[in-house]
Parts: structure tokens; C-alpha cells; sequence
DNA sequence: TGATCTTTTTGAGACGTCTCAAAAATAGTG
DNA sequence: CACTATTTTTGAGACGTCTCAAAAAGATCA
């Protein structure tokens, strides 16, 4: 296709007014409109400023016009004005597609937020996480891309959307043992950083992880000044390693307190309110029901306090109850959590992918937050 | 830089025993491994599958190759396989960003899920209507491009996001009255589809929405027929077009009831439980105390649900309940809600928005869907 | 002034794809 | 078989950017 400037000059005007013209613009007379549209429409020429057109306003070559909008040191700093100013004058934007394809990179991370037929995360803690990790990402001019991850065979979503190009790395978060992504992506040696796997073995990606274990111990210590002894847990299905750190730490707390888990104090559940709830009922009718609930989450929290009220069993005269997250559902209904620093957390992942991304790794790519205890009326 | 066939000719060896061996494949022994990885290294050839080499394998014109792996009508069934079957056997995988370039289009879609600065939407209602947005996108190989929208001058984000070509169009929530995202975006003529648009005068863009008054007066009748009558609302402040036209329904239902809305029955807050729990407070205290409240949304709900039990009034014998969007918090915590038909919705939006993206716009870009009244035992 | 060194600019070329007009192959017809 | 009509393939070129090696301009010094 033509120029702007090839236009200009079959029209017989200055480049400025051909660019003007072609935009409606009101300073620009109905004939001379007319004339350039003729002259555009003969050249097959749609209007679409690039760099050319700066370099032929501003009267340098195409490479200063790229080395100046980029602040290449090179440039000597008059040279740069002028293509700067020629720049706005034409409203220019930079086409990202043609900078993709010459650089190799797409300045997109991948995150997947949803799974497919699962989509009811009800998860503040990841929607905060994937907040800061996308500002993370837009103050280092990336973008986030989100998509959905089958239930099989995740992988290949993954494998598909970095060999087509379509990202330059992932976040990754739910990690589980054996995650096939984690190892696909190995394989392939594309970038990732991953929200959590300090508690899997051999863990040689890059990830931040909050202390999960550390977490339950603030709990159960600061239960145990509040002379608790009898201490349930609302956990999670095993297999995951965020919920079996915490159901690990709950244990060895119990034991190094010498307090034998009766049983029927440990519950497993999904992460969804009504089993929740179910599961603290059945906690609570256990043969020596606990004094106190240490809950996997703040939703299970939720479900578990919505069972209590319903049997009018006091919190925490009756029974003292945690989540995890603090998330706004604890705030509100005043129940004992724990904090993660998500916010420092999500910045520092995106630091280490995009290092990976550079090929210029961070000298630290794994690491390990401290979570708060956050004391509220369900405890004391 | 070389193509894969140049450095097999160099090295003198077929161009799938080249391929194998720069991909260290087991197949190809060590010396001729060696032998590649030489002449590749003096053409300065990095292993990039291309069509350019799969029309080298299969011994057609790369023109064919595009065609064929588009599946083009004009080739022959024979090329075509012959053509797939090179491209599998070196695992070739489209340059999405030289297609881009090419096509002057992206494959995404921009979804501003956060506002900078008020992250915490609690929105289960746009967490559902996101998953199923992407899941349409994606189906049509489509993606989603999430991002923050800064609190003022979101519009220069979205505009800067389209011009550089980084996106094909939008979907836009949250629509406020003259909204300057839309401005924007009309005169640019950028293609955005919304969700929600129906009660702004003079909506000429493109929208789904559901009837927020049709829904609440679907309540409105189910409470009268409760043979309610003092029945509150707590809503938002007045300002958003969903929360307005709930506001409206309320009243125009009072109005034909012949119901006089007493002082003290409306209150306006946040969208936040605190707030919702210390409005329901103020209207349970005013003069004449209802004996329903309609809340403006589940969360509203929940934040009135925990003041009402607080205080052991029974719902729904002392008052009875409402909320708006049937998330799972109202059905767990069994809240009367309205149900919005989201999955449809979000198909049909991404469906207009797709027209609009191809530049052929569906007949009907403006669909209006019914919400459907869940009752549970907080109204009877 | 001319020679040398440094700074700045230039212009070509490549990234990988799609698509057009033109060429080649094939089928159909008398 | 020759000719036309149709189907299929070809190969060049364009999309807009960045970057390299080379050229030009400017500075420094004898």
C-alpha cells in the first residue's frame, strides 16, 4: 500500500493536510477534502499512521523514527524531539502485531483464572492475587491473558498458547503434585512463575509461596494460649499441597502440644459452603466435640459459623472458630484469620517470570512469605 | 536467517533427519547430530518451524501450505493431507503474531474485570458472566485480554489498548450513565459490546442486559402475595443504571400496590457487608418497621441477613428477605433471589461483539433477556 | 587543512503469515 | 488432438516494526 506521504504529494499538499483531510478535519476546505480522498481511494490507500509517515514528516530515515519513539541513547535528543512531535501530530500509535513478529515476544503472560464445568472458585484470596499481578504486569507494559483450563489435559492449553506465540509466559496458581503443566512447561523451557510449591519436593521452578504451614501454627498457638485443647479441623480433600500443609501443621501442633486428635475431629470437604457446614455438624457431634474450629479457609469458615448459629452455639464462648485468607467475609463476620501478603507476593512472581522471560533470571526465583495472624471476636 | 531445508542441504542430510537432530532427537546418531548443529550454526539457524518448511517437506509452494492448513477450498484433498501430515511431523505451530500483523487483527478481546484502587468487587454474578464470556471467545479461537481500568480516564486505557492494535474490540460491565469508555469507543468506532444498557436513554450501541425492574417487580408481587406490605429496599447510591432502575421498580410496584413508602424504608449504601448490615439496621429502626426488605443484591442481602440475625429477628417470620443474582451465598444461605440467565447472555454478547469485530454486524444487536424469581425459605 | 575518531543517521532486510494475480495442471469438449 | 474451461498451485509482495552494518556528519587534534 502507499504512504501517506505518496498520497500528499499525488494530491499536491503537504503531508499535514492530506492526514487532516483523510480525517475529516474541519480545518481542511471541502475541495481540498475531495482531492485528497480521490488521491487516497487511486493509491488504494486506507489511513493508518506509521512509522514511515513519522520519518517522512520529521524528514529522518524509518530506523530514527524507531530508535527515537524507543529513547534509543543514540539519538541526539533534537532529532528525537522533531519524531516525537511529528508523532503526536499524526496521532501515531505503535502497531503491536509488527512489533511481536520483529522482537519474538508478545509481552502477554497467561494466568488461568477459570476451570472449565468448576468455575464457582468463590476465591477472594486469587481474585486479589490476579488483581495485583495484573497491575504488576501493566506497570512493566505487559498484559494478562486469561483463559480457561480444561479439568484434562490443562497441559495442552498451555503448550498450545506459547508455541503459537500468544504468550511469553505464564502464572500459575493451584499448583498440585505432579502438575502436568509445570512439567510440560519444563519440558518446553517456556516461562512460568508459580503461586505456591514450596511444600512439593524437588521443586526446581520459580514461585512464591506464603509459609502455609507457619499459617495453621500462628492458629493453633494462639488458640492454645486461649486454653483450647480440643482442637477440630475443616479441611480440604487430600491431594492438594496447600491444604495438606495446613492439615500437616494442625497435626504437628497437636502433637507437640501431647494433645491426641480424638476422633471425628478432622473433617474433609470441597470448598463449597453447604459441605462446609455439613462437615462442622459433623465435627460438632463427634463423641468430644472440640472448643475450637480451625478452618482450611475463610469460606469454610463461613459454612462452618452459618451451622453454628444455626444450633446456637456461641462463637466463641461455646466454640472458637479460624479461617485463612482474610478475606472480606472474615472481616465482616469477624472471624479469626490468617493474612497473606498477596499483595508483595504477587508483585515479586512477576518480577521472577518476567526475568525467566528475559532470559535474564532473577538470582532468587523461589520465594517464601510469612503469613499474620489476624485475631478477631470468633477467638476471643 | 536459513531455512530448516538450507541447513539440511549444508549438512547434506534430509530435512527430517535435520529436524530430529537438532531437536536431539535419539533417532539420529551423535556424529550426524554434530554435523547439523554445525551447519546450522554457520547459517546462524535457530530450530522455527515455518510453513515455509513444511512447503519445503512436502514439496509445495508456501502459498499452498497456508492455504491448506486453512483449509482452504481451493486445494486438493491429496495436498492438503500431504501438507498436514508435514506439518504434524514437525510439529508445526502458527505464528499467531505474523498472522496479526498480516490480517490487521488480533484474536482478543479486552475485559476490564478490576478498577484500579477498589479491587474488591465481591461480584459472583461478573465472575460467572467473565468465565462464560471467555469460554465463548474461546470457542471461536478467541481470546481474553483482562486488564485495570484506572478510576478516571479509563478511556484513554481502552483507547490506547485498540489503537495499538493489542485488541479487536470489548466488553464492557458497569455501564454508568454517559459513559465515557462508550464516548470513546463509538467515536473511534472501536467494536465493544455491554453488558447491561437497556434503561440508558438513547443506548445505540450494543448490549445485553436483563430486566432489572422486571426482576424486582417478580419479587415485589411474590412478597405481596406474602401479603407483605411495609416492605423496605436497601440499594446502592443512585447512579448506576442497574441500581437506579431496581430503585424504580421498587417504587412503581408501591405505587400500583397503593402502598405509601414510608421514611426511613430506603436507605442507599456501598456495595460492601458492613454497610449492607448497618443500613438494614437504620431501616429496621425507623418509625414503621418493614416487614420485608428487598436488597438491591445477594451480597446486600447477606450484609442485612447477618444484622437481622444479630439481632434474632427471624426471616422470615419477623422479616422477610431478598437479595438479587441467586450467587452462591444466597443459596447457601437460602435468600429469595433473582436469577439472571448469564451463560446465555454472555454467548449472545460475544456473539454480537464477534459481528461487529468481522464488520458484519448481527441484525440484532440489542437483546433483552428475563430474569426468573428463585424462591427459598427467607419469604416463606 | 586534512586526518582520525566519535557520534548520529541511514536504508536495507528480516520476522512469518496471508492473498493476489498469474501460471500450471487437469478436465471437458468437439 | 487441439482448444477451452476449470481447478489447483505458485511465488511475489505486503503487513509495521526493529536492528545491523554502513554511511554521513560532527568533533578533535596535529
Amino acid at each position: 500500500m502507499a504512504t501517506l506521504k505518496e498520497v500528499a504529494d499525488s494530491a499536491g499538499v503537504p503531508m499535514l493536510t492530506a492526514f487532516r483531510a483523510l480525517n475529516q478535519h474541519d480545518t481542511v476546505d471541502e475541495v481540498t477534502r475531495r482531492c485528497v480522498q480521490e488521491a487516497a481511494d487511486k493509491l488504494n490507500y486506507t489511513l493508518k499512521i506509521t512509522q514511515i509517515d513519522i520519518a517522512d514528516l520529521a524528514g529522518v530515515a524509518k530506523g530514527t523514527v524507531s530508535y527515537a519513539l524507543n529513547n534509543s541513547e543514540l539519538i541526539k535528543p533534537a532529532t528525537r524531539q522533531k519524531v516525537l512531535e511529528a508523532a503526536q501530530m499524526l496521532g501515531y500509535h505503535l502497531n503491536i502485531s509488527a512489533r511481536n513478529l520483529r522482537m519474538n515476544r508478545t509481552g502477554v503472560v497467561g494466568y488461568s483464572w477459570h476451570v472449565a464445568d468448576d468455575p464457582s472458585r468463590m476465591n477472594n484470596l486469587l481474585d486479589r492475587f490476579i488483581y495485583r499481578v495484573t497491575m504488576a504486569a501493566e506497570e512493566r507494559h505487559f498484559h494478562l491473558l486469561t483463559f480457561v483450563q480444561p479439568q484434562k489435559n490443562a497441559d495442552r492449553v498451555y503448550e498450545s498458547l506459547i508455541s503459537t506465540s500468544r504468550v511469553d509466559g505464564f502464572i500459575i496458581s493451584d499448583v498440585t503434585y505432579n502438575d502436568p503443566r509445570i512439567a510440560r512447561l519444563t519440558a518446553m523451557r517456556a516461562p512460568f512463575a508459580a503461586f505456591g510449591g514450596m511444600y512439593l519436593e524437588n521443586a526446581d521452578f520459580a514461585y512464591v509461596d506464603v509459609d502455609g504451614k507457619k499459617g495453621i501454627r500462628l492458629v493453633m498457638d494462639h488458640l492454645f494460649e486461649q486454653g483450647h485443647e480440643r482442637i477440630g479441623l475443616l479441611g480440604w480433600p487430600s491431594g492438594w499441597p496447600f491444604g495438606d500443609a495446613r492439615e500437616v501443621s494442625y497435626r504437628e501442633a497437636m502433637r507437640d502440644a501431647g494433645i491426641r486428635i480424638e476422633n471425628g475431629w478432622i473433617a474433609h470437604t470441597h470448598n463449597i459452603l453447604d459441605s462446609a457446614a455439613m462437615a462442622a455438624q459433623k465435627i460438632m457431634n463427634s463423641k468430644f466435640p472440640p472448643t475450637a474450629l480451625v478452618c482450611a479457609n475463610d469460606l469454610m469458615a463461613f459454612g462452618a459459623k452459618s451451622y453454628l448459629d444455626s444450633v446456637n452455639l456461641r462463637i466463641p464462648d461455646d466454640v472458637a472458630l479460624t479461617g485463612y485468607d482474610d478475606d472480606p467475609t472474615a472481616q465482616f463476620l469477624g472471624i479469626t484469620s490468617v493474612h497473606q501478603p498477596i499483595d508483595e507476593l504477587a508483585e515479586a512472581l512477576f518480577e521472577i517470570l518476567l526475568g525467566d522471560i528475559n532470559q535474564e533470571p532473577l538470582p532468587n526465583r523461589q520465594i517464601i512469605f510469612n503469613p499474620e495472624l489476624v485475631i478477631r471476636r470468633s477467638t476471643q
